[in-house]
RNA sequence: GGCGACGUAGCCAAGGGGUCAAAGGCGGAGGUCUGCAAAAUCUCUAUUCGAGGGUUCAAAUCCCUCCGUCGCCUCCA
């Protein structure tokens, strides 16, 4: 049984599917009006992992992550830079795809682009403003009207009137109550518009994220997920936009991710304190970057800094390392025979994974497991090492999705300029090897020095004298 | 102001009434291996879990107080 936190009931309670061995998700993506940073990619990365591991145990997984491609922060773009809001929304909407592969995210089922839905978003307001849970002003803009579901400020902990009294929410003449929030926004001049019954305008931004999931994952899927930060009012307004369209909440389920802090605040686009992903992929390489995001559980904040990407990054390094010795010696190993060592050691990391996605223990099973491998290289234990390496690599690698590539920062090319570089870096490992044998250790250090200087390493092993580059 | 989370070794981070003299990673010390290194491996590196009270046969784990950090309440992943 797999248990997960929930966000409305805050408890951990079991996974109950709507449907046997399939789990429909919905994970908020970005608005696109910029490159992803770190804190975009840790919902991105946990929700990859955590789909990773449900169709590892069996479940058939239905995914849809959006784009929010139409909004203010958009249009703001697109006007400072002198171009459309379209030209921005696909640049960013290609530039994330772009970067979401290099962090090894599978794509979703669906991708959804909000202005793709215009048409079923102006329905949906439509049917909320028959069934007067909606109104419209006389600009053209509509609301929804919070105080006409029951339970509104459940999901985020909140009462109406607590925040009302709180008086930071926008003071709108418009609005018969201050809470209520926009389904449609009349258009200013200028701004890009669809055309809907009650006049020119755009999607609001809480009603695209109903739509689009319940039209392409049902009336009620299992999971909702996304940042924290998301929960009220985002997900708090599905919730009610949902109940007003179907009658029931969009999802039996909501999961939440902590906040990236970067030098003492959340990281955000407004606040400046940005890392891109494509940055700290360069700087740490894609495994040590989602080592990095997955060595803390996903619902605590985590601090941004270098220390511990570098950690994770070496840490990911030394896993390549311990495969490359492997395969070096295997070039296509094949598939061992399941023992009881080895039933054990996935059992802990399905078991840690199965408790509200308790990453953190699962990679320190996956740890262990990498220092068994080496031992049994060590012992020259050939059948234990391909088990060990099994589970390392097609099992919690393939989960984690990370020690899929060759090596994580250094690459292997088989180009004119490596096989020039390799014959080269081996002829003077014959000439230091000459220089030992004639005990002149002096050379060989040097030659040894000399290499270490260029960024490559020498290994001496039973089996001769290796270097790799770092 | 309201709501919520957290404070565990040099750093990062699990655990959340007894099996914890507390997993794992990074770093550090020492051993094995090596001509020496490197890599790998082994041992050690928190008698203690922000501080102070309390409950209990038993607490890092529950309760209270205090100190500190952070999130949400506004666009945000």
């Amino acid at each position: 049984m797999i248990y997960i936190s929930d966000t409305l009931t805050k408890s951990k309670v079991p996974l109950e599917t709507g449907q046997p061995n399939v789990v429909k998700m919905y994970v908020c993506g970005p608005t696109v009006y910029n490159y992803i940073h770190i804190g975009n990619a840790r919902p991105m990365v946990v929700f990859d992992v955590f789909r990773r591991f449900l169709e590892f145990v069996g479940y058939k997984v239905v995914m849809a992550q959006n784009f929010t491609d139409i909004d203010d922060k958009i249009i703001n773009q697109a006007n400072e830079w002198g171009v459309d809001w379209k030209t921005v929304a696909d640049t960013f909407i290609a530039e994330c795809y772009h970067d979401a592969q290099l962090l090894g995210i599978r794509t979703a089922n669906f991708h959804p682009r909000t202005t793709d839905f215009v048409e079923d978003i102006i329905n949906a307001i439509a049917k909320m403003i028959d069934n007067d849970f909606a109104y419209v002003t006389p600009n053209g803009d509509a609301y929804f009207s919070v105080r006409k579901v029951n339970d509104y400020g459940r999901l985020s902990g909140k009462k109406l009137d607590e925040l009302r009294s709180g008086a930071r929410v926008d003071v709108n003449e418009l609005k018969i109550d201050p809470l209520d929030f926009v389904l449609w926004k009349s258009a200013k001049p200028g701004e890009p518009v669809w055309n809907s019954p009650w006049g020119k305008g755009r999607p609001g931004w809480h009603i695209e994220c109903s739509v689009m999931s319940q039209k392409l994952l049902g009336d009620m899927f299992d999971i909702h997920g996304g940042g924290e930060d998301l929960i009220f009012p985002h997900h708090e307004d599905e919730i009610a936009q949902s109940k007003a369209l179907t009658g029931k909440p969009p999802a039996r389920y909501w999961m939440h991710n902590g906040m990236i802090i970067a030098r003492g605040d959340k990281m955000s686009k407004s606040l400046r304190n940005t890392f891109m992903v494509r940055e700290a992929v360069r700087k740490f390489g894609k495994d040590g970057v989602r080592l990095f995001l997955l060595s803390k559980h996903y619902r605590s904040p985590m601090e941004f800094f270098d220390a511990p990407l570098d950690d994770s990054s070496k840490a990911a390094a030394r896993v390549h390392a311990t495969l490359y010795r492997f395969t070096e010696k295997y070039n296509y190993p094949l598939v061992p025979k399941y023992d009881e060592e080895m039933n054990d050691y996935q059992t802990r990391f399905i078991e840690a994974l199965s408790d509200d996605f308790n990453t953190p223990v699962a990679l320190s099973v996956l740890f262990n497991v990498v220092r068994e491998l080496n031992k049994a290289m060590d012992d020259g234990n050939d059948e234990r090492a391909l088990k060990m390496y099994h589970l390392i690599k097609r099992v919690f690698g393939n989960m984690l999705g990370i020690f899929d590539g060759e090596t994580d920062k250094v690459q292997r090319v088989e180009s004119e300029e490596m096989q020039t570089l390799d014959t080269l870096i081996r002829g003077i490992i014959e000439m230091r090897n000459n220089f030992r044998k004639e005990k002149q250790y002096e050379m060989a250090d040097k030659l040894r020095n000399l290499l270490g200087e260029s960024k490559i390493r020498l290994v001496d092993t039973p089996e001769g004298t290796k270097y790799e580059l770092y």
